[in-house]
DNA sequence: TATGAATGAGCATTCATTCAT
DNA sequence: AATGAATGAATGCTCATTCAT
């Protein structure tokens, strides 16, 4: 692990330039999120990261490594628990919503930097390979209920970006309107899903 | 009319250079969308563009306009032309991601606008109300439906929220995948929104 | 004359522009007036200034030309109607300042000009030498009353420059407060410099 | 104080760039006073400016503070330790004119700040105030004289007015002639506001 | 380790001027 | 005689990055 060669003390710095990165990106906005701001929010001098990290996008690069770690250890084994492939759908969107309303900053975050960040010539950007394995693993778990027979005839690929679209369209709300409540929407996504993806009689 | 009032060669250079904010817009990313790069783009000098839009903003605005006007052209008259709400709103759905095929950079250039104007102080930016009636008259069609009894009981709010996020989860796969099958996808969504919008036994 | 060569249309044209000028300059000052706003208060085209007085500089010559044109009919013959020197003061600071009263936007014009025109390389500018005139004017009514024993025994120079110095100092005060009242002002510098040059017992 | 809180070598930066600001104003006068002139002066980089003094509008002000100490350090005590207020006036003038001798440069750049900057519509300046206080000052003086009965029943206002105009007259005659002797002047000066200011017999 | 001063490129905008029409 | 589109330089400013201390 590439921690393990980093000072106790490197590590909190990181730790402390991350939260920060954080907040600047969730409040401000990813085109405000200049290393002087962050720099500022968390009381260090501007060299510093650099100095940390190598550049801005290493940086970039460590708060998404950092929301994915969050999101991971709260999803992943909330998911597998699950017997049937229809209840793992429902803890899947519940547990990202719930985790929106745990992490929000985060995960605005996490969506500021997914969606502005871009290639050298403007091309895909390199976190398009996060949003991927998203659909990836979500196709995976319509692939099951389509096995067992509790999913209609759907194509998971499709299937699985219109689940991944309709979840990543809730951070946007939740940006206009900070008091949203989450619950008729999570009702809704899961009764949605539930009724599109199970076998029509 | 504004344009009335313009001149025949100025009406030309702002279609000639909302063309090419367009391009680099869709191209290049909202970030790496200056002045300068359009105005190379269009072979002209950088200060044609403050002249003949006023600013960048104006330019930006003068973009959603434009293809605003495409998208209202193409699919609104198509949606009105349905005799049921279930109709309606697969030609919605359809009507959308039509556009996406015939106008692809016009639509990746709005999303870029949209997904990264901001407000002054990081805040909601200008273009969100655009967003907003988008989801709006999602509603609309939605309670169309519950009235007709075509519907379920569903929440037209959250609903709307989850179809326009599928929706507006297709540039993104497209800019990835220039050569994506959009069919798959469209089939469905209709399907998907078919099924979990209607009246349920 | 050079007015001769020009037409009575473009001679019209010249002073309507002329008349513009002096608007922008006293109501925006020097640094705000760029030949575009000046052409924009005219209702007409940018082009045109440079196309009538062949650039920004022959522009403001022109202004201070017609500003001192004002002047030198309202004053001159005042002055030199007096039959003494002590008169000749007097009529010379109350016709300045009822210059001012009379014709406030002509002469803040070209106090912005005054103050604000440089030589090319910052040296002094083109129409000190208007300043140094109206010393040197000053200079020969004060050797007047030198000559006459009416004054003491001053140094013509340098009470010129004083004198100047206060009457100059008038037209910033009008920037200031538009409602000023000048007369207690008027009498003030009359008395002022009555009693300053006149010969002390 | 300020200055505490910050490093010894960003001070002597500030310092160097306010009297290469100084530098400018005084040779280049006001509209050629551009960043990038004082930058290249002091051999340094543009962007250095804004970093440390946040913007032009404060570097102007920096300038304008530095002057004013040097003037307030030489001139208020001497003022203040006159008996009458005759011999006010006359040290205040004396002070003026000796200032100006001693310290050209700052004082022709407070002036070209002074009558050039302005309001963003082109209204009075942030640095009319300056001025006022001077005029206010000057009252002060005045209706002192008046109160002990030494002056004349002058209008202080008025008065105070025809005197900073006098004095302000006077470094503009020094922008034309650098090698002007001050020295007749400020007898005159002195000379002539004590005449006209004494009580009259 | 950390600082913060400095660089140099890039940004949007304004300007006087030119010139084809 | 006039238009208004276009140019190119200059403006103040922000940024990621580097580096001596």
């Amino acid at each position: 692990m590439a921690s393990e060669s980093r000072t106790f003390i490197e590590e909190a710095r990181r730790a402390q330039i991350i939260t920060c990165a954080i907040e600047v990106l969730a409040t401000q906005g990813y085109a405000r999120t200049s290393l002087a701001r962050v720099a500022r929010l968390a009381k260090i001098s501007t060299g510093v990261i650099p100095y940390h990290f190598g550049g801005k996008a290493q940086l970039i690069q460590a708060v998404v490594a950092e929301v994915a770690r969050l999101a991971t250890d709260m999803m992943v084994p909330r998911i597998l628990a699950q017997p049937t492939a229809t209840e793992g759908l429902r803890a899947y969107i519940e547990g990202n919503l719930e985790f929106m309303r745990l992490h929000r900053k985060p995960l605005l975050a996490l969506m500021e930097i997914v969606t502005h960040e871009r290639g050298d010539g403007g091309g895909p950007g390199p976190y398009d390979e996060q949003a991927e394995i998203a659909i990836a693993d979500l196709e995976k778990l319509l692939g099951w209920g389509k096995r067992t027979g509790e999913f209609r005839d759907l194509d998971p690929h499709s299937m699985a970006v219109i689940i991944r679209g309709a979840i990543d369209a809730v951070p946007g709300r939740l940006v206009r309107d900070p008091h949203l409540d989450l619950d008729p929407l999570i009702r809704e996504l899961v009764t949605t899903f539930a009724i599109a993806t199970r076998r029509q009689r």
